[in-house]
RNA sequence: GCCGACGUAGCUCAGGGGUAGAGCGUUUCCUUGGUAAGGAAGAGGUCACGGGUUCAAUUCCCGUCGUUGGCUCCA
């Protein structure tokens, strides 16, 4: 028996005797790192740690603490949920169950029957009964005949169907207990490894994802190596669930809905509108710098021009739909998309070469009749308002403007506090073209522009084929909202297709006719979803540029309210949103409720203060200030604001 | 749009076949209080809406609308 060399990441090179496991190198280490690994890598393939190595190459060891061996904890916990579910409801079929960022899933066709919470507690039972039997995941070839019979008597007819895309050869089963599931591999040790689980939701998903196909219902939990982590990951939950953007849209009164205005409308109270005030007006200054116009087009445009530009075609059936006029055979549709507008803004004159870039821009507010199952708080609505632009400019000038546009959405995101998007090249599908309109050679053009300009900026990017806008493909900032769902912000996008469509033209240095080359980009995305999700990233606690209210003067008595008043009207001097709030209250009971408001800064006025002319500031979440000058005060606040809001 | 859950006072929620309750908020009065809730009294509900079962429905059943967790979609 021959030995093999072994290389672990950190350049060391073991010498093992030929089929040694992985956990066997891992016992070589150390005794804790064998007790601790829960999958490994060999190469580039991820293999059991009971799986023998046969031949010289690169190990890397995974535990808990890596993504990859979290991974394989997960999804073998999927195959405890799937055995527990097939012991309870006998009959059921399984189809998916993959490892997901937090935790994972199975998707099962129930039959006739139907979970739901109720269902939960006895799942969790039995999954953990099943775990602490301490059952070996072992691996083992299947010839694709005999996985084909296994499953066809069965009458499992979606494993059927996944085991009829895979190559004979290339077909694994994992038991464990009883239990026997295709797949193709990544696991722990053994179920015993997984000491805490729960089932966290169940919801319909269609098989393959596809809406044509059967709808199955996908059970998500979740599982840990000790009860606490779970115990933790609940609480983290919970405190998410606090940030939640229409849970302090209600309690900071900055918007609501009515059943009454329509779904998906959202109404800006008075708060809510001076924020979106300000965010516009702090936006319109960065784009006067930067060269854009602004423009004001109307809610409504003839159905014809959505029709040129192809939206019509596109997403008709699930609009608004036209709105009639005593005029017969005349229809106007609410604008979903301001570009149509601004196409023919562009069209009104004849440009040249020397003119461009044309930069016009709108906070144009669109309606879409989102599905009603979409609607969402303020992050997906029916009704919303984008700060759009759109730049016409010649090929020439394409890559810096698009480095350009990719500047300002960066320093969008960073006078607001965002610092953990992620950036996404979204290009089209070439399998569905029909999905698509314009020449492939437009669209080759305006991709590789897109990536140059990300890779030029030092962008850390995906590639998302298949996301791309139906006219061209896009750079989307994703950010996180507070349950850790990914939203679509700021968004840029090439597009040669529009101008074709609209006939647009300028004439170049050769006398004659050519092409621009449009740029759509908006830095916030919608006004709407932007607000929601930095609520769910400040918590509420806005940049103090930003948040509406940014001091309130507290009068400890009644005594103290000229003052007050006083006072609150040289806050104002300063340029600093005061509110005062001379309730008859106590001044705990203010300074309770400005806390709840998430005011910055509190400003307490009693005798003392009235004699030295003086403001007692107390800071939001408790910090004392002392007694200071208003003048004190007013600097105070301008050197924070200066120190978080640059100009562009 | 699809699958599941939910809908009781402005908000958060309890209750349950015999037409309703708490806390906060609100109103009035007392209190003039110094850094996260001072006290008292009062007002406020077609129990989302529409049907059905029942002597009786807010409660049980069905439908509609809305909200919500997912799926699908997202110009």
């Amino acid at each position: 028996m021959g030995t093999i060399q072994i290389s672990l990441p950190d350049g060391a090179v073991k010498e093992m005797p030929k089929g040694s496991t992985p956990l066997e190198v891992a016992k070589s280490i150390s005794e804790g790192l064998a007790r601790n690994v829960i999958s490994a890598k060999y190469d580039e393939n991820t293999i059991e740690v009971t799986t023998p190595l046969e031949t010289d190459g690169k190990l890397t060891l995974f535990t808990w603490n890596n993504d990859e061996g979290k991974k394989a904890f997960w999804h073998s916990s999927s195959h405890v949920l799937a055995q527990a579910l097939q012991e309870l409801y006998p009959g059921i079929k399984l189809t998916i169950g993959p490892a997901i960022e937090n935790g994972f899933y199975y998707d099962v066709d129930f039959g006739e029957h139907t979970i739901s919470e109720k269902d939960f507690p006895q799942i969790e039972k039995r999954a953990l009964e099943i775990a602490r039997g301490k059952h070996d995941f072992k691996m083992r070839e299947v010839s694709k005949a005999d996985a084909l019979s296994h499953y066809k008597e069965e009458r499992n007819e979606y494993k059927v169907e996944l085991i009829e895309n895979l190559e004979d050869g290339d077909i694994t089963f994992c038991d464990h207990s009883t239990f026997t599931d295709l797949c193709r591999g990544g696991h722990i040790p053994n179920t015993g490894m997984i000491k805490a689980f729960k089932v966290l939701n169940a919801a319909g998903a269609y098989w393959r994802g596809d809406e044509n196909n059967p709808q199955l219902t996908r059970v998500y939990g979740i599982s840990f190596p000790k009860q606490k982590e779970l115990t933790q990951y609940l609480e983290l939950l919970e405190e998410a669930k606090k940030r939640d953007h229409r849970k302090l849209g209600r309690e900071l009164e900055l918007f609501t809905f009515s059943q009454k205005v329509g779904q998906g409308l959202p109404l800006w109270l008075p708060k809510g509108a001076a924020l979106r005030e300000r965010l516009e007006s702090f936006l319109k200054k960065a784009q006067r710098k930067a060269g854009y116009e602004m423009v004001v087009t109307p809610h409504i445009g003839q159905k014809e021009l959505y029709v040129t530009s192809g939206h019509y075609a596109k997403y008709g059936e699930d609009s608004f739909q036209p709105i009639q006029t005593p005029k017969d055979e005349e229809e106007f549709l609410l604008k979903p998309m301001n570009c149509p507008h601004h196409c023919e803004i562009y069209k009104a004159s004849p440009w040249s070469y020397k003119d461009l870039p044309k930069r016009y821009a709108e906070f144009g507010t669109v309606y879409r009749y989102e599905q009603s199952g979409e609607l969402h708080g303020l992050t997906r609505v029916r009704g919303f308002t984008q700060d759009d632009a759109h730049i016409f400019c010649t090929p020439d000038q394409l890559a810096s403007e698009f480095k350009n546009v990719i500047d300002l959405s960066l320093y969008v995101l960073s006078s607001l506090g965002f610092d953990n998007y992620t950036a996404q090249v979204s290009v089209r599908d070439l399998e569905k073209p029909e999905k698509y309109i314009g020449n492939a050679e437009n669209w080759e053009k305006a991709e590789s522009a897109i990536i140059e300009a990300a890779e030029d900026k030092g962008l850390k990017y995906s590639i998302e084929e298949g996301e791309a806008a139906f006219y061209g493909p896009k750079l989307d900032f994703m950010v996180k909202d507070a349950l850790g769902r990914s939203w679509q912000l700021g968004t840029i996008q090439v597009d040669y297709n529009l101008p074709e469509r609209f006939d647009l033209t300028y004439k170049g240095s050769d006398n004659e006719l050519h092409r621009p080359i449009m740029i759509h980009r908006a830095p916030f995305g919608s006004l709407e979803r932007f607000v929601a999700i930095l609520l769910e990233h400040t918590g509420g606690n806005f940049p103090l540029w930003l948040i509406p209210t940014q001091a309130i003067v507290l009068p400890v008595s009644e005594k103290h309210e000229n003052y007050a008043q006083k006072v609150l009207n040289s806050l104002e001097n300063h340029e600093i949103r005061a509110l005062i709030d001379n309730r008859n209250e106590t001044v705990g009971k203010k300074i309770r409720e400005a806390e709840m408001q998430k005011i910055p800064f509190m400003v307490i006025v009693g005798e003392r203060e009235v004699e030295e002319e003086t403001i007692a500031v107390r800071r939001h979440g408790g910090e004392d200030l002392g007694s200071i000058k208003i003048d004190t005060f007013g600097n105070l606040i301008s050197t924070e604001i200066n120190s978080t809001l640059k100009s562009f």
